[in-house]
DNA sequence: TTTTTTTACGAAAACGTTATCGCATTATTA
DNA sequence: TAATAATGCGATAACGTTTTCGTAAAAAAA
């Protein structure tokens, strides 16, 4: 199988590789009768022009680098796909890398992608990322990046988020709207920005309502795991039997606690409302089903390429860019987890 | 920020460019004193070598490609997290794509990847593949495959799998060692082979020891989801109540069950034992916790690149290649839904 | 017919790297 | 001292493509 070339073709036909290359991108000065000939040829030939080629001589890879901090994840799974999918309709191909939540990990993978050339980097920041000069370097480097999902005010570039602080309002207005009293929220480390958002859209639906915050019903945990989930089920069953509504950080969590509940004798809703957060598989199967807040990945992950994509052209143009952050609106879906009290 | 290439430093030296290479490669008819000075200046420019004219050059790109069917999935993400990370160790990268399980969009992909000159492509088939020209196109291009998990036996390549009929069957006489007597399957279409040979793992589990096969207790289902697990739950409460032990094809179908025979009032394990297939992760969050077969994605990820790499350097070397399949050893996991009748 | 315009192609440079040779210069041996 | 060997570097071609520019030949206009 020897390679089919520009110049095999060429030779073939007593032409230039020029004349050939032309003929194949349809340049108008090469004849029609040239150019079926070699399509023709071409394609009988299955000829493929060689990429490397083509990045080295128009400096441009169509590969993007996409960098997650972890992929067995609902959410980033999702958005990944959303990435992938969008940039294969635009002729783009992604490569993957997980970050495993670590900065120097992340910064390591930047100088892999930035080595092959990638003609962008979509980024989720690690939780532990608080230094921001390798983000920096992409982009003195000249090569676009735009940050999703867990990003930083101080790096100037495209953003794709969701409003945590209005969606976490949300959940609990919803909380409150269906006639709970005494809601509780149940909260992660202090480090990720979205562990505050979330917290701060609790604490103003209540405000907004009228209603006391109360710091000993917010539970902090460090895992954020199913287990978890448990513990402060018990801790709510010993200690404060008068919450009615609970709104948790994540799904797995919320799912923990509705079966910690559960075990406790409470009966889910009409003891207590409970609302996750994400939207993950997992709150479709649960008994009764979790109402939750849908974090939309697959969306993130097209609009985060699409961002990405108008940035790349715009460099080409030499256009001025002007950063924008984009929000994507998420939706409260209620189940069978929160009902109204009547 | 212009590129610093092996000219620039040539230049500001007053060295050749061949010199340069030479020096930053180690090549040993270059003097120590000219190495350190174009290692320092290398340095201190921050020079990257530029993939693509090396991609060019050497004719290898060092990017594998990795069509997986449905990227949102437990073990798929774990998949592609094993092919990643071991890809990344041995200074490869990957391009991701998701086939949707559709025959079309993979043929479509593996031209894709074909024309970005991968150096090799990890390949898990579409349910619906069932012509294998595209995949012996890529071998013609001369560049390696490997299959993974879904595979075609009449493609003479390197493959990874599990043995289902042996985890089926193991997962089985689990059932029957906990004293199980009416053990019903649950089971997809026909198409696929791990739908077959799981299929007949369990019956041979039953002819081993003596049980009776009943075809009456072999569900038959076209979604595989949640939702028809606990419609398959009603049919048992209804038709089947002497059943005692249920395999299901997967975890979610599984999970379905389970909860379709608590709401009939079954108690589990106590009343009918239930095992389940693959390990996602909902099996650990469950009531009771759901027993079922570990099915080790990472590790299948890791050994298929690791084959695929002893392909391309086999190829590279010359060496005479003989394709090997390996299988990656399931594990019975046993949880609370399978209990032994005392 | 001659001049001008159009048409159709090719030469050549460039993208950045690598590896084979060959050739000076210096060091070693006779 | 002369012949030989080792050392250190550079010229060059090659990987395959794209694009600018130049130039023949053919067509149109004079």
């Amino acid at each position: 199988m020897p390679k089919v070339t520009l110049k095999k073709i060429a030779e073939t036909l007593g032409l230039s590789t020029a004349t050939v290359s032309k003929a194949l991108k349809d340049y108008d000065d090469i004849s029609p009768k040239t150019k079926l000939k070699v399509k023709e040829l071409a394609n009988s030939l299955n000829y493929k022009p060689n990429s490397f080629a083509q990045s080295l001589r128009n400096q441009e890879s169509k590969i993007i680098g996409l960098i997650i901090p972890e992929i067995v994840h609902h959410f980033f799974a999702n958005i990944i796909l959303g990435v992938i999918k969008t940039a294969e309709k635009n002729g783009y191909l992604v490569i993957t890398l997980q970050s495993d939540e670590s900065y120097k990990i992340e910064k390591k993978q930047i100088e892999l992608l930035l080595y092959r050339n990638v003609d962008g980097i979509l980024i989720s920041l690690a939780d532990n990322t608080v230094n921001y000069k390798h983000i920096n370097e992409i982009r003195q480097s000249g090569v676009p990046v735009v940050l999703y999902d867990k990003i930083s005010k101080s790096i100037d570039c495209h953003r794709v988020v969701i409003d945590d602080q209005k969606a976490a309002f949300n959940a609990t207005k919803h909380l409150i709207d269906i006639g709970c009293k005494k809601i509780a929220h149940v909260r992660g480390a202090l480090k990720p920005q979205t562990t505050i958002d979330r917290f701060i859209g609790y604490k103003n639906a209540l405000k907004a309502h009228n209603i006391p915050f109360d710091n000993s019903i917010v539970f902090e945990t460090d895992h954020l795991t199913f287990e978890d989930g448990r513990l402060i089920a018990d801790e709510i069953a010993l200690k404060h039997r008068d919450i009615d509504g609970v709104f948790a950080f994540t799904d797995l969590l919320a799912t923990g606690i509705l079966v910690g509940l559960k075990e406790h004798g409470f009966k889910i809703p009409e003891d207590i409302s409970i609302i996750g957060f994400s939207n993950w598989f997992l709150t479709t199967i649960t008994t009764p089903t979790l109402s939750t807040v849908d974090q939309p990945g697959f969306i993130m992950g097209e609009e985060a390429f699409r961002l990405l994509l108008e940035e790349i052209n715009d460099i080409k143009k030499g256009n001025k860019i002007k950063y924008k952050t984009i929000e994507i609106p998420t939706e409260v879906i209620v189940r069978n987890s929160t009902k109204k009290v009547s």
